[in-house]
DNA sequence: TTGCCACTTTGATCTGGGTCAAATAGCCTT
DNA sequence: AAGGCTATTTGACCCAGATCAAAGTGGCAA
């Protein structure tokens, strides 16, 4: 939660490309006042994997969003039983305006940089700017939609339809990151442990580790190592995730 | 999704004080304006209990919230698993903006009354608006909370912790309705019906029964009827929901 | 190149909650 | 007050996934 960030971009720069929130809320008919005064409250931070971004309880300094690499949202009960309620990749949006202490854990899975706003001067621009909240607004209300197919996920689906699931979701993602067609043949990283994967399921880790190697065994999904994966058969996939068409899934 | 409302409530009055929206969006210093642009596009529909307010795929032609009684929200799998993702109580909003077709089913659980604004000027008057787009903002990331609050409780928690975390819930939302301190010898209705409720929670409805009559024997409910319930030791209830202190949950 | 350590897989067993089946309890209607 | 609903409870059994245990794998530090 300090300031001592290492800057892998440099913040002065009026041409930042890396910042989903100014890529996002500023539009070609703004005044370049918007952009001016984003970027004076603006701060880049680099976070090395397995680092806690935030902990439940944390004063909020800031809000932000990913610029590189993959952060998890999580909750933990007393008992230690956790279960991730966000997976957090470039362009998603950290921490919530109004909001003093954080109610999740938010932790690097990967090496993360954060693009942060200094959260009480990003209220003020927040209520002065129309474009800013516009964006803010659905962005909060398409995770609140992704939060909602994530439920059916989590409530009714069983170990080999969440283990489809998941890995559409990623494999869709990825694709649409790298602006890549999926389909056959499309391959990419799981950027979680087994742990980390069966903490977002509801699952335990075996029943995860058994499960991908189920659908490998089933010629749904091929492995080039335990963390990269080849989607053989994609239709098969989208079968095997219990929902009734391709489109559903939001995050 | 037709237009033949039962008005319960005078769309032309000036002093509306059921609509939510109204009484969330519009403060002190709006323009007068602000408040007859969204009385012009408002009307009130009622529904009869089991009635389907919204189904998967239907024109949203309007957006509104919950003025009396409690609807629901829910996803379904195309082999009849179903999972509910909201329960929506008075002055809970439905609908998105920006969303031409539902993504979610809203069904009646008891009678409920909807004050309904129409979409398209409904979102014409948000962009104009800024009180109202704030207010939606806030709302949205309340929702968002609770989903993630919800999806703890369906990925990481057995059935009588679900059924706690359940009562507890509507324990707390239905003492906020009538603005009544919540404490032992609270009492309220249930108004959903032990299939539903398992909807709710990822479990069958006989789980829920043979739940809710074992938290009855252990002292820690009573039930006045099979719909009714008094909170006989809510310390303990807490304790049974699994969390750790008694703020956590939000909905 | 060896050894360590964290991650992953695999096996054996157990159990919470699902499934199937039947009985019971409230209800509106007539 | 009898019949016919639907909602709910209760019982018996079973199985998917948890739990416990152990072995395998791979990356990297010295």
């Amino acid at each position: 939660m300090d300031e001592t960030a290492s800057l892998k971009f440099d913040s002065n720069t009026k041409s930042c490309a890396q910042c989903p929130i100014k890529k996002r809320a500023v539009c070609a008919h703004c005044e370049m006042d918007e952009l001016a005064q984003l970027e004076e409250i603006k701060s880049y931070k680099t976070y090395a994997p397995g680092e806690m971004i935030i902990w439940t309880g944390d004063d909020m300094s800031f809000v932000g969003s990913v610029v590189t690499g993959v952060a998890t949202l999580s909750q933990t009960m007393e008992d230690g039983r956790r279960q991730m309620v966000g997976l957090l990749l470039p362009s998603d949006f950290v921490g919530r305006p109004g909001r003093k202490k954080a109610v999740f854990d938010v932790e690097a899975a990967t090496e993360v940089t954060l693009c942060r706003f200094k959260r009480v001067p990003f209220e003020t621009l927040l209520a002065k700017l129309p474009h800013l909240s516009a964006r803010m607004l659905e962005m909060s209300l398409d995770e609140l939609d992704a939060a909602r197919e994530w439920m059916l996920v989590l409530g009714r689906k069983n170990a080999r339809e969440k283990i489809a699931s998941f890995l559409s979701i990623i494999a869709r993602r990825e694709a649409e990151l790298h602006k890549e067609p999926l389909r056959d043949g499309s391959e990419f990283d799981i950027k979680l442990t087994r742990e980390a994967m069966a903490d977002y399921l509801g699952l335990t880790l075996e029943t995860v580790s058994r499960q991908i190697n189920a659908l490998k065994k089933d010629g749904v999904i091929a492995l080039q190592s335990k963390r990269h994966v080849q989607i053989v058969d994609f239709a098969r996939l989208m079968m095997e995730t219990g929902d009734d068409d391709d489109g559903g899934m939001v995050i």
